[in-house]
DNA sequence: TGACACCTCGTACAAATGTACAACAGTTGT
DNA sequence: ACAACTGTTGTACATTTGTACGAGGTGTCA
């Protein structure tokens, strides 16, 4: 598959919840990406169906036809997505400085030994470059 | 000064980035945020203006008057909203754990030796807990 | 003491977003 | 063959968001 860059407009944040599921799952139809979600307020199956289908005309999504139902799956690298979307965050909370982004996370989270062990050796390799 | 927590409607994109500016420059006029945008498409005055208006309605800043001009400042806890629009975005995109935006942000983002060491002395105090 | 500059205020308005209904069609168990 | 399901399609609509104009107030300098 080509998975053409660039052009994309924009996710909105409900999009993007959906997007994940779907990522997620890798391929869902609606029924499935509602089972996912919270049950909390439990999701309208329409307004899923929405999301997903603006997703599709934004790009982000294709689906093939399986029964009667439609099977989403991605249509651009999930990393690429990833990046920009977390670019754009950056950017906007903070002035496009990761570090401090970083020194809240490290200082929020709960990082379980196993965790730690990964991200110092990420780091680590950064060190020496 | 007493900061009330929760209740406040969220910030959207545009708004996020004057609310850092405002942070950023501690206090500051719509012509000083103006000033802080990036030049490139050149910040319309009376744009920065609403949205300095609407986070004063939302509750994020307040002003006082300052000869002709209103000098913004925040009315809340900066660590606090950062906590949680950093929470919702790590829950839409990341499905709330926090670690697959660590490593993205580790494997992506060019860190200067102090900054690793920084880092490390963080991930490290969370070790031993 | 006017003319100017610089501000705020009220307002506008298109586009994006979140949410969801109603109508219609293919499947399926009976 | 028919009702009951389950899904899609078209559509709707109130809010929020991004962007911005014009009128009117006020401080300032000649």
């Amino acid at each position: 598959m080509v998975r053409k860059k660039k052009n994309l407009s924009p996710v909105s944040p409900a999009e993007t919840e959906i997007l994940r599921l779907v990522w997620s799952l890798d391929a869902a139809t609606v029924q499935q990406v509602c089972d996912a979600l919270p049950k909390k307020p439990p999701a309208n199956y329409a307004t899923v169906q929405t999301l997903l289908r603006r997703l599709e005309k934004k790009g982000y999504l294709e689906h093939r036809v399986q029964g009667k139902a439609h099977v989403f799956m991605a249509a651009v690298d999930q990393e690429d997505v990833i990046k920009r979307t977390v670019g754009d965050f950056v950017q906007r909370l903070f002035g496009g400085d990761p570090l401090p982004l970083m020194m809240h996370l490290a200082d929020q989270s709960e990082l379980d030994p196993a965790d730690i062990k990964r991200l110092k050796k990420l780091i680590e390799k950064h060190a020496d470059s």
